[in-house]
DNA sequence: ACAATATGCAAGCATTTACTTGCATGTCAA
DNA sequence: TTGACATGCAAGTAAATGCTTGCATATTGT
């Protein structure tokens, strides 16, 4: 597939994405309101522009950020998949087997709620 | 509480430990094989002792690993409970509202079960 | 058309990180 | 008790990271 090209794994890029304070500022502040331009993600941020610019790449990069121009204005949402995925990879399977199986029917019951 | 003494969050020494992938790749190991020494877990890992113990202490600083000391060998143990605590703040917190039902109740299931 | 606005791009710098080498300490076993 | 083994501690280095400043580009509204 793809992943021949890739020099960091997707998790890599996840984790390093979440790992830094300003960046999980930003995916709190787009989850109290989606789809806000970068000026608006600017204020109440103690940054210039250009650092914030650069978070928001990471997150784009990690694809927990989603872009959509308008005009000039650049809109972020965000993209909770990632995180269901580091949930699947890194919290179901260390947990202890005893509360597994409820996780497992959650899942095949969401699973086909959607 | 203590954490007037502390400058780094819990988030963040998590996500830092996380983000790298030798680290994972040790709690890897350690999933599959709790409670090995260091020069075990050193062994089928390109890195010397010393990187290695350098990244279990990080693990140990995010309180992903616990120790046990055996006469000179030092027994490391995997403790998934930080990675429960990053799926209640950053992948059930994200989810969209209409699943969150089930969760919440998947959650009070294994409270009363615990 | 032109000024204000919204953002991008690139270089520079300070700090942190990942990793190594060398030596010290403590434990086991013959 | 002494040598082998398991680990700790400290300093040094190369690369990555976080952040800034300065300038360029594109869009909007008057």
């Amino acid at each position: 597939m793809l992943a021949y090209c890739l020099q960091v794994s997707d998790a890599d890029l996840l984790f390093k994405a979440l790992a830094d304070p300003g960046r999980r500022k930003l995916l709190d502040r787009l989850h109290a309101h989606d789809g806000q331009t970068l000026g608006e993600l600017c204020q109440h941020l103690d940054m210039t522009r250009q650092g914030v610019t650069q978070h928001l790449a990471l997150l784009e990069a990690a694809n927990l950020v989603a872009v959509q121009w308008r005009g000039r204005e650049k809109l972020h949402f965000l993209n909770p998949v990632p995180m269901q995925e580091i949930y699947e990879r890194w919290v179901r399977k260390f947990e202890k087997p005893r509360l597994k199986a409820l996780h497992d029917l959650k899942r095949r019951l969401e699973d086909g709620d959607d």
